[in-house]
DNA sequence: AAAGAGCTCAACCGCGATCGT
DNA sequence: AACGATCGCGGTTGAGCTCTT
């Protein structure tokens, strides 16, 4: 039992516009600090787990929405061969992408297109052979699971070159993709060069962009590990434009139309 | 058009890890 | 070392939406 929703007073459930406005306005005036106080300082009827998953799964203004592009689909799944079920490991590789959301995309999606391709989704070889052999956890044997990945994604066509699928494939990475406190906030976006494009896809066809911000400058991000720099780079690519246009809503007019925060979803 | 089936994903639950005393 | 409080993770659920018949 998890004592922080004991309270039977505690509100559960889908969330308001009125109370995201209420979690938004504190944790962008007060940062992120001691989940517990947080619905009493903020005013909601809420835990604090529920204000921290509310947060870390929907209203950080860091997060990417939308389908998960092929590039993506490609690391997540060359990341679960290595790491598994390890979803917040695998998130970390993915700026703007939570655990849950790559959970998700897993069970719906993902796991689905690589039975269809005759792989099984979790020892990632190919079906026939996994019916043959006794389960084998991704997690227990590095060497092979390397050249698993490696198959996985040429078999799914994928385009990532050796260097993308070592980095990868590497131990443990970006533990840290930096949150971004008020500040931090106002300084990006008035920083921001990114072009104030309207398009709500995130159609991997986009040609995408970055803004010139520097992550190393945020957080406590303190990976000195060269290959964490090497997937970060990568993966900065990934950033959508579009993304950072729902942060002048944060900062300016943000004005709640429904739970689909910031109705540009 | 209506009903049922299937799908998606936000939110919840419970557990283990970590931290502070 | 022991204990309680807090945090974070992974698995699961179920409401609402879409598709099919």
């Amino acid at each position: 039992m998890d004592h922080l929703c004991v309270n039977r007073y505690e509100k559960k459930g889908p969330w308001t516009a009125e109370e995201d406005r209420k979690l938004v306005n504190f944790i962008l005036t007060n940062g992120q600090c001691c989940w517990r106080a947080v619905p009493k300082l903020a005013g909601l009827l809420r835990c604090g787990k529920s204000c921290r998953l509310r947060w870390t799964n929907y209203l950080r203004p860091d997060l990417k929405r939308g389908l998960l592009s092929d590039y993506e689909e490609k690391m997540v799944i060359g990341l679960h061969s290595k790491l598994g079920n390890r979803w917040s490991k695998i998130a970390s590789h993915l700026p703007g992408r939570t655990d849950n959301e790559i959970k998700n995309h897993w069970n719906t999606h993902i796991k689905k297109k690589l039975r269809k391709m005759g792989i099984d989704p979790l020892t990632h070889k190919p079906l026939s052979i996994v019916e043959q052999e006794p389960i084998e956890q991704p997690l227990e044997e590095p060497t092979s699971k390397k050249k698993n990945m490696s198959e996985t994604v040429t078999r799914l066509g994928g385009s990532l070159d050796n260097d993308q699928v070592m980095a990868i494939n590497l131990e443990y990475g970006v533990e840290d993709v930096p949150l971004i406190d008020a500040e931090s906030l106002e300084l990006i976006c008035s920083n921001s060069t990114m072009s104030s494009s309207t398009s709500t896809s995130s159609n991997s066809s986009t040609e995408l962009q970055f803004p010139d911000f520097d992550w190393s400058d945020y957080g406590n991000n303190d990976n000195s590990n060269g290959v964490d720099n090497i997937i970060e780079n990568n993966m900065m690519s990934l950033w959508d434009v579009d993304d950072f246009s729902s942060w002048d809503l944060l900062l300016n007019d943000y004005i709640p139309q429904s739970s689909s925060t910031f109705g540009l979803f």
